[in-house]
DNA sequence: TCGATTTCTGAAATCGATTTCAGACTTAGG
DNA sequence: CCTAAGTCTGAAATCGATTTCAGAAATCGA
């Protein structure tokens, strides 16, 4: 009574149509079966169909095992991002594999939750299973992935940055640019007194931190450097937000703009900006980062920056797919950010000097 | 001046470090070589410690299409997931990646934007890469997927549902169940006028079709079912909500308790609440699915159903990892879902019968 | 010291598809 | 009708690691 199939226990239990099966089948060789699958034109057509529907009889398809080791080619790609939590960046791997699988590549995934030796251990794993290119996040990478990524000499890019050292290339935003913008326009509403509310707590968020910097240095330009106390440094989750609000406000209460550098953060801070009282944006300003689905919902809607993490992920997939077939490629692909001015952003109630117009609200 | 590495055209350019480069090295043969990597215990250990020096001298990496093409094992699983944009999913990817890396097998990611020939697509690609194994969504799921997991004698099981058909495995939770607790729970509150919005309009989304089950059957236990203009149908989206509540009340001005089954739908329904100038949970109650992040954070906090997805992806890799192996596994894996009751729920402002006893708001 | 075990190591076959090379066949031209 | 050019097809080598099988070396007992 040996019915139920039995787990296989080494290799496969019902051995493996091969592609010579296929060919006893047609009564052609094994060299023009591959021909039929590999370049259907220089077969001719009545033979081609014959072949064709044997394999599809048989249900043939190819060991793909056999057919990367005799060409070299895995039409594999891997991408290491710091988490999928963020769905910027669960957005782009999805744009990323979508758009690898129309060019037949499969995505092999990974995260490193924002720890290089877990992103090296990681890569170290792809890069022996042979991928064809690897998709990175972000500037912060140690001189050994560098190193080994070069020794294994795989196509990489990196995503989300405008630019990355080592020589790697890039598509992305300036993220320090971005922020900059955004605080000139807050600047321009009239603000004066600011706090930043930054998620710079993990070693290797650089974006996070280009983003301060963005915020940091416009702030000196118009004579209004940020004190350390004005700056809230805090981990990725919206209840950080909530906590580092109400710490700004604990050491500046006259604070009358909040720019976050994401969104999480920035959501948080308005939901403790409502349970504290205050109305935002009338008496309090807050911006955030990423343009979530959910910004645009929130009461009042949230002024932040866009990141296109869809385009950046099509973007990095046609990058490799054009690098492993040794096309010429682009140095980086810096991609346009986009500023949404929503309502949670106005100029200060009792302006230093009144706002430049009458109504001149947002957008 | 052939400085400049030249992107390798078609074969790498610096030829890899084959097995057999070691083994002249270290003075052995090929056979021993492998040997040291795959069976240390049987090699004389100073020679082994002399292959090994020159294993790393020469930082050898094993081919792993060659090693996979002999042994038929590619230590590789796959999952195609509807979409990653939904936190849900992203975090039992994710899950699911952190433990099969640990096994050291490696994830390979597709998406089937609720497509079952999409989903069906990939499969064939991943099934074609060699899979040892496939990580699938939810119940529905075409005659052809069936027979081609069966035909590929690949280990396969589904997530997020608790039992799905044609003797495919799952882990997952109880939907309807959850839903049905959910209602009743409504009820008890002494709620009698209801109303559901449900993402049942993509054809593959068997969970919330579940959902939406649970919903009716308990109202119809109850003796209140569910007129069909007191079913909203929605897509899955933020402003879908909005709308879909929109068109609930214009319906049935009278609705008390409206059960949404995702927190997308519910946030969106409670934003136009809001919007509409009607108090939750004072004159509406709303229910979500899934507990997202912003689920606790909302104002009023959303009465929600707590989905273990890092456990479920955690499950899937521990199943297929002993399915692999050739362990004995479970048939199914039926996982607690949790009941949130926060306070966007509460007994209707003039409850039909008053409710059992005066301060019985919530959990 | 010699033969009998036991322990290691190496030669060679193997996994399955691809592709070169050359041969067989077809078609066109004279 | 025959040769030349062109079109297809098949035999066999190849990709790189694994593993069987058998032989060489080392160990042990007598």
């Amino acid at each position: 009574m040996d019915k139920k199939p039995v787990i296989a226990p080494k290799g496969r239990l019902q051995p493996r149509v091969k592609i010579e099966d296929v060919a006893r089948k047609a009564n052609v060789s094994p060299a023009t079966v591959s021909r039929v699958l590999n370049h259907p034109d220089i077969v001719r057509p009545e033979l081609r169909d014959r072949v064709m529907r044997h394999i599809n009889d048989l249900a043939y398809t190819r060991d793909s095992a056999a057919r990367a080791l005799k060409s070299g080619r895995m039409r594999t790609v891997g991408v290491i991002v710091p988490t999928l939590a963020l769905g910027i960046f669960a957005e782009g791997v999805e744009a990323l594999q979508n758009r690898l699988s129309e060019s037949g590549y499969t995505l092999f995934i990974a995260n490193s939750q924002y720890d290089q030796r877990r992103e090296l251990q990681e890569l170290q794993s792809l890069i022996e299973r042979g991928i064809d290119g690897i998709v990175l996040v972000g500037a912060s990478h140690g001189r050994e992935l560098r190193s080994l990524i070069e020794q294994a000499s795989v196509p990489v890019i990196t995503t989300y940055v405008a630019k990355a050292g080592g020589g790697i290339p890039a598509i992305g935003i300036d993220n320090e640019s971005a922020t900059r913008e955004m605080t000139e326009y807050l600047l321009r509403l009239g603000h004066v007194r600011f706090g930043a509310i930054a998620n710079v707590v993990a070693a290797s968020n650089d974006r996070s931190r280009a983003r301060l910097e963005g915020i940091q240095r416009a702030l000196s330009d118009a004579g209004l450097p940020l004190k350390p106390t004005q700056i809230v440094k805090a981990d990725y989750s919206l209840a950080q937000g909530r906590s580092a609000l109400r710490q700004l406000l604990t050491d500046h209460p006259d604070t009358t703009a909040v720019i976050c550098t994401t969104d999480t953060l920035a959501i948080g801070a308005m939901a403790e900006a409502r349970k504290m009282g205050l109305a935002v944006p009338a008496t309090l300003s807050i911006t955030g980062f990423d343009d979530v689905e959910l910004a645009a919902q929130m009461d009042p809607p949230l002024t932040t920056v866009s990141v296109p993490a869809a385009e950046i992920g099509r973007g990095a997939a046609d990058y490799l797919i054009n690098a492993i077939a040794g096309s010429p490629v682009p140095r980086s692909v810096v991609l346009p950010y986009r500023l949404v001015m929503r309502s949670s952003s106005a100029p200060p109630r009792s302006s230093a000097r009144p706002a430049r117009r009458g109504r001149n609200r947002d957008h």
